[in-house]
DNA sequence: TCCCAGGATCAAG
DNA sequence: CTTGATCATGGG
């Protein structure tokens, strides 16, 4: 990014105790493509109030002292006063979680042997909020009985086909992720083979459509409580416990649900249970029940221990 | 060649 | 409420 944008330091009164950007960013954990890496910063495009902002975080200084900046550039130019620099202040808090409190966490489960191990290494480490649920949905269908580097692959493929090519102001353009509609309109097999998704191109396309017609409203969900929503979510083609309990949490902000893969599956079952037979779904309300309305962090910090090979 | 990946689905037990 | 087979695709 260049002298066309503009650069944004976030107020330190927004953030709420440490952060780790590198991993909070490298986790794996959002139902939305990993950011692009560029050295130590990351970048994503998003709509901002209708206009689409590219934009690049940088962390300064370690995890408990630190500086965040963002640098930004959109399709337009950009005076002291727009409303862009608000609308992206806002959007970076809710993104990375700035408003969380992680020391209250840590605090809260000290004493669990398990789960306190990963605080040390861990420390900073934030939930990740997806902006548009229609995108996160997709890509946690995108998910399921697939790897991270693959599903990631997929979701860039899918907006690089199908999504709207946007030109920013230094001239470099990006895709958005496609529109409901885009997708809906669709022949499942054109789609399976220009994105490689598999037998997964059938439930977005059958998704899309029920999103396009009002059959299924995604913004009914937030008035739901967590039981309610996720029934509401399995109702959907292609969407199980796992994933609609990773589109709750990552795209919907859910805090309490808990998605349990293979690797969560593996971790409790093993640190918790002591190794014995523990299904899914148990190990789900365990979860729920351990660590209630932290059951999400809970998760992303297990997630990120179990598969870093460290258990 | 077989097994696995941030699983879902359906049939059977 | 549990288990087993099947579903595309690419990587190890």
């Amino acid at each position: 990014m260049n002298s066309q944008g503009f650069t944004l330091p976030i107020p330190k009164e927004l953030v709420n105790g440490p952060l780790n950007l590198t991993e909070t960013m490298l986790s794996g954990q959002t139902a939305e493509p990993e950011w692009i890496k560029e050295g130590a910063e990351f970048t994503e495009v998003e709509v901002l109030g209708g206009v689409p902002v590219k934009y690049g975080l940088v962390q300064v200084g370690d995890v408990d002292d630190f500086s965040l900046e963002a640098k930004a550039i959109t399709v337009r130019q950009i005076t002291p006063t727009d409303e862009i620099i608000g609308n992206l202040i806002d959007h970076v808090t809710r993104v990375l979680g700035l408003n969380d409190d992680l020391a209250l966490f840590y605090r809260e489960f000290a004493e669990d042997q398990v789960i306190s191990t990963t605080f040390r290494n861990l420390r900073g480490l934030r939930l990740m909020r997806g902006t548009e649920l229609f995108k996160a949905l997709i890509c946690s269908i995108l998910s399921q009985n697939n790897s991270v580097r693959l599903w990631n692959r997929s979701a860039r493929l899918l907006m690089k086909h199908y999504g709207r090519n946007v030109i920013f102001l230094d001239g470099s353009h990006e895709s958005l992720f496609p529109q409901p509609e885009t997708l809906a309109k669709l022949n499942p097999r054109e789609l399976r083979l220009k994105t490689s998704i598999g037998y997964r191109a059938k439930p977005v396309v059958t998704v899309s459509r029920m999103i396009v017609s009002g059959e299924f409203d995604l913004n009914k969900l937030a008035g739901e409580s967590y039981e309610n929503a996720k029934d509401m979510l399995l109702e959907l083609p292609g969407v199980g416990p796992k994933v609609a309990d990773c589109f709750l949490l990552y795209g919907a902000g859910r805090l309490e649900a808990a998605p349990v893969d293979v690797w969560i599956h593996r971790i409790v079952s093993k640190q918790y249970f002591g190794g014995g037979k523990v299904s899914r779904m148990k190990t789900a309300a365990f979860l729920r029940e351990r660590f209630h309305e932290w059951a999400g962090y809970a998760q992303l910090y297990l997630f990120d221990y179990a598969r870093t090979e460290k258990a």
